[in-house]
DNA sequence: GTGAAAGCGCTAACAA
DNA sequence: TTGTTAGCGCTTTCAC
């Protein structure tokens, strides 16, 4: 009995072949002999050998890593609220994102790197790991949008693919939502519910999402007679969503239905509204964004745009295995359709 | 220039000294003369030098690299609920947990790998992951009673540390709470502001968690003189501590105090007590445990007892390294003390 | 304080 | 189909 962990030699030494044939039967390559392969995985059992996933890196120049990484602005207050890493990982957002990735990378054997970057010092973490080969990839969800990793990864010729399109052109993959469409079914929906006096509580302007949600709910009222709509601006947050649906109220008392751009905002807009006695949907309808777990916690159950998060992480993923692969080369977007889900708010 | 990715080799040449010599520099290994290190940091940055991880894991035999492992029972129905990797980054308790594991390690440049494992084969898939040295050891979060994953990881030699001890005993280090203390809490918390029908929605009955915190409960009352407490079980979901309130209310109408063993179950708790017309505290005082962010979302913000999870989380990953070292190779327990968070619940 | 050289365990040409 | 051999890029004795 050897002490170390028995390697490739020791399975060669035992069923008595090479060490290459080892190698081929580990790694199923076809050109092996039936009676020498089962001789080998007999020898494989035996020995309890696993093969050395750093040795084989140094040799195929693949981590068979993904890195998930979400990026933030580092402007934010540290302190009660926690840390970044918790404050994302308690977003049902982001949950949704990991999920979806790792559904997707769990039937491949693989198991994404979590990574938080919220500083400049962090984000350059992100890019030394990737250099030093610990990831073949990083998938990006970056929470606001001058976010300056994207166009770092691109630059180091780093692979990568973005959660959402970034706000300044970056040559990268990416996925995305109709977001527009997806303000015109809520502007829809509201309008067919015989709601007249709209208003909505928006993302953060400076964020594609957030502007887009926005252009396509006013441009659907737009076309059927309603050129003005009150807004809010929030930040996507519980407590901006509050911030926005009391200011919206305190301008406009007499609205009967409101757009907010996202579940945790629209959660936070109930709440307000409850508290200043309104009914939902009775006296207000709303309508919230994205179909996040809040959407169901919420009292009534939110009607909310759908987006499929899900699918669309496990299409980033997917992207990101093609670049890594070299079966895609040049960037690419997908774009995924929103869907209106019914249930209580409005 | 060359194409491929500067090595040490190039590094070397560039300042014209050893590979040997550059490697400590890169080390921070001290005996290095000081003006050699400056040509050498100069030949590092003109090269954008970065080290290969495989290549170093290779000889150090070190992957810098740990799993932060989610292992259910894989009995459960799949489906709506979605995978079991969402339903656990769902889940508040998760998020603190695997917050404070990665606030202990940014500092130290290090990001777990995320993995899920809810049945044979995927805990198998673990057990192989660790031993092929993608990482130096697994942080493993059990979610029932039985996990035989612990024991598999200690039986393979691998270095491991629980949140929460096991239900049977495995020669691994664990961090816990004292679960029972914080059963005591809650049940002096309701008699001290006067309730005297008390009830206990409790965690499955077969997890040491679950049972402890009812102990702690009961035995408190017991020795105020309240010998006989009606109680449900749940099993820390949502839904499980809606049914269980339900069943409770229909037994025992006239409770004016329960006690629930996490948040999660309280939340849903809250919402079947003000269905059924009760108002909180006021009619029924409600006291959670965890203090997860279900705490504060819930309506009213909820009384509870909190367990400090991301120091826990946060030692448990100090732990591992310890053992990763070689600093500490016996098995050892931390043991937390909870707190009552007193809200507007009870 | 620095360099030469020996591997770490594996894959992939290339030969046989 | 199988074996031989040459590295992958790094750390680490061991001399000097």
């Amino acid at each position: 009995m050897i002490r170390r962990l028995p390697t490739l030699e020791d399975v060669a030494r035992e069923a008595g072949v090479s060490r290459a044939t080892v190698s081929r039967v580990i790694n199923g390559v076809r050109n092996v002999d039936p009676a020498i392969q089962s001789v080998v995985l007999e020898a494989v059992a035996r020995t309890g050998y696993a093969p050395n996933r750093a040795a084989r890196s140094l040799v195929t120049r693949r981590a068979e890593t993904i890195a998930l990484v979400v990026s933030g602005a580092g402007d934010e207050p540290e302190g009660e609220q926690g840390s970044f890493a918790a404050r994302m990982l308690a977003d049902p957002f982001f949950g949704r994102v990991a999920g979806g990735v790792i559904d997707f990378l769990r039937p491949r054997s693989m198991h994404p790197v979590l990574m938080f970057a919220d500083s400049e010092a962090t984000r350059a973490e992100v890019v030394a790991y990737l250099r030093q080969g610990s990831a073949d990839g990083a998938l990006v969800v970056s929470t606001h949008a001058e976010d300056p990793l994207p166009e770092q990864l691109a630059d180091a010729n780093l692979h990568c693919v973005l959660f959402a399109r970034p706000a300044r052109p970056v040559p990268v993959s990416y996925v995305d939502l109709a977001h527009a469409d997806g303000g015109r079914l809520a502007a829809e929906h509201l309008l067919a519910r015989g709601c007249r006096r709209l208003a909505t509580v928006t993302g953060p302007l400076d964020v594609p999402a957030g502007q887009d949600r926005l252009a396509g709910f006013r441009d659907a009222l737009a076309r059927r007679g309603h050129p003005y709509i009150p807004i809010a601006e929030g930040g996507f947050t519980y407590d901006s969503g509050a911030a926005a649906m009391t200011r919206l109220l305190a301008e406009h008392p007499h609205i009967d239905g409101v757009f907010v751009a996202n579940d945790l905002m629209a959660q936070a807009a109930c709440e307000v509204l409850r508290e200043a006695g309104r009914r939902i949907p009775d006296d207000v309808a709303v309508v919230g964004f994205d179909d996040s777990s809040a959407a169901l916690s919420c009292r009534p159950a939110l009607t909310t745009v759908r987006q499929p998060m899900e699918d669309m992480a496990g299409k980033m993923a997917q992207l990101l295995q093609e670049h890594v692969e070299g079966a895609r080369t040049e960037p690419t977007s997908v774009i995924f359709e929103p869907e209106l889900v019914v249930r209580d708010s409005a």
